[in-house]
DNA sequence: ATTTTTTCGCAACTGTGTTGCATTAATTAT
DNA sequence: ATAATTAATGCAACACAGTTGCGAAAAAAT
């Protein structure tokens, strides 16, 4: 059983970049335009993959179906993720913003056993509002 | 000004059936498969956006990213949809349910103005657990 | 420098959701 | 009841996100 190592290539840098850089949650479609044409759409997706596999980002699905992706920041990489806090959507600008902070409380019936909540918030951002 | 006027088709009763039969969250795949060539999968789409008009059924994002729709039962059509309750997606069955009576608090930080929610939980439910 | 292993690009494909348009069915008016 | 009107349907075609297979290219290991 030997692990895969990690590779550090031109496009899975500048994808990082892009995404660090950037600080919202992005679609492929939404990394593609800003890297103009630096690699094929499939690669932005495995690269996206391969991110997400070695924890440096986080994957969440938008009120509109897209998948975004996010660099971890307020995950704690030894104690398992906290991917479970809250995604805001602007109306305005269209942008998705991680809430690190923000942890929702709710409760479940009985019977319900939660293993993963997506919180996904939709409004006015406060660039826009 | 003229307004559209409901029309009642054998399509539409169909639909509506399957979703309160059901009692979960079906996207238009599980409802085409449930009605076994009633109608064309363009129609499904066209009447779920037609009962989404009307108030009849929300509509809910799955965390597969897949638009899923339910007959709404905790909804005051007189002052406004509460669709901001909390949607269950069960890992091992797949159903989606809506959780009318969980409401979840959270503060949002200064700035952010709030409009609509989507709370998607995944984990186990009660008859798979 | 050579081998090994991973990544990349391209083409092709799957599946969800949408649109235009001619036809059909449900209301409304006669 | 019948004709006129208006909305719904089916079909074909399309748009676009996301995936897969495979040979070529690029990293890392030897």
């Amino acid at each position: 059983m030997k692990e895969k190592q990690v590779r550090s290539t031109a496009a899975k840098q500048h994808i990082r970049e892009i995404l660090e850089q950037s600080g919202t949650a992005l679609s492929q479609p939404e990394i593609q335009e800003q890297s103009e044409g630096v690699c094929d759409r499939v690669t932005v997706y495995r690269v996206l993959d391969r991110l997400l596999q070695e924890g440096e980002v986080h994957k969440t699905i938008g009120l509109d179906g897209m998948t975004r992706y996010a660099i971890c920041k307020a995950c704690d990489h030894d104690h398992g993720h906290q991917h479970d806090h809250v995604h805001f959507s602007c109306e305005v600008c269209g942008e998705v913003t991680c809430l690190d902070k923000v942890i929702p409380e709710l409760k479940l019936p009985r019977g319900y056993r939660l293993k993963e909540a997506s919180y996904m918030i939709s409004g006015v951002c406060p660039t826009c509002n």
